[in-house]
RNA sequence: CGGGGUGUAGCGUAGCCCGGUAUCGCGCCUGCUUUGGGAGCAGGAGGUCGUAGGUUCGAAUCCUGCCACCCCGACCA
């Protein structure tokens, strides 16, 4: 039979579509640009959700929840902020439908308009900061630590499932503290939860470090990032904490009263994680027989798959299978016991293998007798007999050693195709090839447009550690304190 | 918004150049046989060919407008 999927030589584009929509994660909607996220997919976007909220609450941080509509004068306060999301901003202008005088149909009541129309949020800064402005009098108030989970519009050009669409979901945090260290220290707490979210839950190694002015938030003095690497070479950026400076205190007046009686302006950061990692999930991974999910995500953990002939055999099966689901869900490990008459056993394995799920069991009468049960691993494609008693701990050494090995596998990757590279010519050649280049620049703007500009390489990001070095510019040929990471990105 | 491509059954497609109301596969329904890697055979249901016009005795096919989607660019998490 044909391969489901195209394979990932083939067309990496053709490879992801086909891939997110037959593993079931979600689809093309019937609004521009948007895309529904089906039941599966959710599932795994669920438990990212409460592995991230637990390590907000872990540092101090609570949920709350703001408005959808923002009102178009807030947006217009924090000019370098407007500057950036002003083209591509979704615009409430009425509040009423009606019929058509000619029967035409329903048409935009011309009587409804609104005074000021309402900007659908493309992120949030600008309602919560002119919340803040109440919540905030004195020092005893910060810091002020909050974080939402939320739908945000983003009119984009061109979309992709996951990774660019109109309406995404994500949580952004936003914070107000008294001094600028503490602002600081924030954001890099934040960027260093979504590297541990990244590395240990999606088993997915990042490049931490530093946007530059170019590609810094709108707003923002200073934007961190983790940076993670795709099966095709390409950067995908993962998640990103801003340090926003005085910038929206100063917009929305947010000032507060020191321990000396000093009226200050609060220190802000922002910092965000979006259904994009669904599509760095799957890029990340996936090979060309479907996705490969790390246990520490995947819905369900463990799937049973009965063989049988009879009525009578599946009864066998299931009664022996029946304590064993119990254990396993004492240990905390999901398991979905596939009986359904439907489909034959090859079908239920490659249907599995697709949604990813980490281990598969096969039981039949000739393991009943000998005490045995098939245990197949999704990431390694290998599968052995082993022995009924003590699978419980059996099975969950191996979900850990398929997080890890799954993570090995992409640093391994990653190492691989990393390249420090100190003339232009090869960065030129390299470049076409794909994968991170380690490479000297000035610290110019002017330089880091002529590069993006003639190999459409951007700087992904000025690393924290590994690069420091100093050494001369690979395009200008003027001094550079250390090396940066180019890539083409998503 | 520029450049390219596609739109035919739930999904994937042939037919279009050279007009005569539609091909094949998957899936679906029924029955029997199967079940340790995507089952086999037999029978069956399902399509105003994206949409609106035009040309013609006759349009999936030719012409024009519109819409949608995909890929490449600009924009971006």
């Amino acid at each position: 039979m044909a391969k489901a999927i195209p394979s990932r030589a083939d067309d990496y584009s053709e490879w992801y579509n086909e891939l997110v929509r037959k593993a079931d994660l979600a689809e093309n909607s019937a609004v521009r640009g948007c895309m529904v996220i089906k039941p599966y997919g959710f599932s795994i976007w669920e438990k990212m959700q409460r592995a991230l909220d637990d390590m907000f609450k872990e540092t101090g941080h609570q949920n709350a929840y703001f408005p959808l509509f923002i009102p178009k004068s807030f947006l217009s306060k924090e000019a370098s902020h407007v500057a950036g999301f002003a083209k591509e901003c979704a615009v409430v202008t009425h509040y009423r439908l009606k019929n058509a005088e000619d029967g035409s149909g329903i048409i935009v009541d011309p009587d409804a308009k609104l005074e000021e129309e309402l900007i659908v949020r493309p992120t949030s800064e600008t309602v919560i900061w002119s919340t803040y402005k109440n919540w905030i009098q004195s020092y005893r108030d910060l810091p002020l630590l909050i974080n939402q989970w939320a739908n945000v519009v983003r009119w984009e050009m061109r979309t992709r499932l996951f990774l660019r669409t109109a309406e995404f979901l994500w949580q952004e945090g936003h914070t107000a503290h008294a001094t600028a260290e503490e602002a600081q220290a924030e954001t890099r707490q934040m960027l260093e939860v979504y590297a541990t979210f990244a590395e240990e839950w999606m088993a997915m190694p990042v490049i931490r470090g530093t946007k530059t002015a170019n590609e810094r938030f709108a707003g923002a003095d200073d934007t961190l990032c983790i940076e993670a690497m795709m099966q095709d070479g390409k950067a995908l950026q993962a998640g990103t904490s801003h340090f926003l400076g005085q910038n929206f205190a100063k917009a929305f007046e947010v000032q507060f009263l020191s321990k000396q009686n000093k009226l200050e302006y609060v220190w802000g950061t922002s910092w965000g994680l979006s259904t994009r990692m669904m599509g760095a999930l799957v890029m990340a991974h996936s090979d060309d027989d479907g996705l490969i999910i790390p246990p520490k995500l995947a819905p369900i953990q463990v799937v049973i798959v009965p063989i049988y002939r009879s009525d009578e055999q599946l009864d066998a099966v299931t009664e022996k299978v029946k304590p064993l689901m119990a254990e396993l869900k004492r240990a905390h490990i999901s398991v979905k016991y596939d009986n359904s008459d439907s489909y034959k056993p090859g079908y239920k394995f490659a249907e599995h293998e697709l949604r990813g799920v980490p281990i598969r069991l096969a039981i039949g009468a000739r393991d009943l007798e000998n005490g045995t049960v098939e245990m197949a691993r999704r990431d390694l494609k290998t599968k052995e007999t082993v022995p009924f008693d003590g699978l419980t701990e059996r099975i969950a050494a191996l979900l850990e050693d398929i997080q890890k090995t799954i993570y090995q596998k992409a640093l391994d990757f990653r190492a691989a195709n990393t390249f420090v590279i100190d003339t232009y010519d090869e960065f030129k050649a390299q470049i076409e090839k794909g994968g991170f280049i380690m490479a000297h620049w000035d610290g110019t703007s002017e330089t880091e447009e002529a590069i993006k500009e003639q190999t459409k390489a951007t700087i992904r990001c000025i690393p924290f550690e590994g690069a420091n070095e100093p050494g001369v510019c690979v395009y200008s040929g003027k001094p550079s304190a250390q090396r940066v990471v180019f890539a083409r990105a998503y």
